[in-house]
DNA sequence: CTCAAATAATTCGTATCCGAACAATTAGAA
DNA sequence: TTCTAATTGTTCGGATACGAATTATTTGAG
């Protein structure tokens, strides 16, 4: 059930509208350096875009756009650890686990406990894995590929240059200040 | 337990080599643009930065990042229905219902249901909620807002505006082709 | 007026995701 | 050799995140 409201009912709706009018104290957005405000809803709505992707994947391949991630990256690289994929993929082990677990649910792959240091577990492609890449989508929207293939390469340079540098920024270690000196 | 390994065993590695030989109907590698891949990478890079965020955030805050952007977009457009708020961070009502759960819980926004449209449900920030924001950190990473306020502003446009390309080659009906016959 | 269609929020099922904690195993120091 | 430390994979808990189905409510056609 949840209960849904009905707690805390004591704040009462002030007037009827559904239409709300902004009230006279809300502080003026001030909108931060407007780019940043820009940048964090771009960013937004791209892993939105990314995540819709996953599931129309999901419907229409039996796989989820991780799930491909993960595949094409152990059919280009050969067998690979747990950890190793996951650095791949730029995700967690622990995220990588559930994957792996739905992959090899699927067919689509299989775990091998190392042979010689028995904590290493090697994951490989199967051959039905091998098949679904064949003819598989791309594990990112088909208009974004075209679109970008139809840019002049400038475009498609400054696009990519502009995210890796999103990516530095974004990944830098807080780290410096030690001596300050 | 997951009874990790020991079914479909059957399937042993073919052969030592990690390196993967297509077969024949399979595309050739091809990888792809290039910068396709890029781009595909630097948006994995991107999503993990800012989930690690979140789990920080969550860590040094009490709240997540989701959970910080509902309560910055409710306070700066004022009561709003769920259905109106989802539009406003870019997520489905179905997640922010969740969202709005947990920022409830917590005494930082609260539920209202509308007097006029007794289906709609306005949610409003509370005092606490507005006092979380006061000294609240950016939802975004600290050191993202500062390297881009650091860089040349002819570079802080370029990357607003690559970004925004993204979103529109990525958010792009694919809807043409309607008759084919 | 009456009932079907439309609308809003919610629930449900599934899949990501992460860090922390844990078990198994190996390596290295005493 | 023995026991501690490090490494690897896994599990656990919590939070997103989506679409589909459900419920409550309103609107509109007949």
């Amino acid at each position: 059930m949840r209960n849904v409201l009905r707690k805390k009912s004591g704040v009462s709706a002030p007037e009827g509208g559904g239409e709300v009018i902004l009230g006279p104290g809300v502080t003026p957005p001030v909108p931060k350096s407007s780019y940043e405000l820009r940048i964090l809803q771009s960013i937004r709505r791209i892993i939105r875009a990314v995540e819709i992707h996953s599931h129309k994947l999901a419907q229409e391949h039996e796989i989820t756009g991780p799930q491909l991630g993960c595949l094409l990256a152990l059919a280009k690289g050969g067998p690979l650890t747990i950890t190793h994929l996951a650095r791949m993929v730029y995700q967690s082990p622990s995220t990588v686990v559930g994957i792996v677990d739905r992959l090899a649910d699927k067919g689509l792959a299989v775990r091998q406990r190392g042979s010689k240091d028995r904590r290493l577990v090697q994951v490989c492609v199967t051959e039905a894995g091998e098949a679904l890449i064949a003819n598989a989508p791309s594990p990112l929207q088909e208009t974004l590929a075209e679109s970008l293939k139809n840019l002049p390469e400038l475009e498609q340079v400054s696009i990519t240059l502009a995210l890796e540098k999103v990516v530095d920024m974004m990944e830098a270690r807080k780290i410096e200040a030690p001596p300050v000196l």
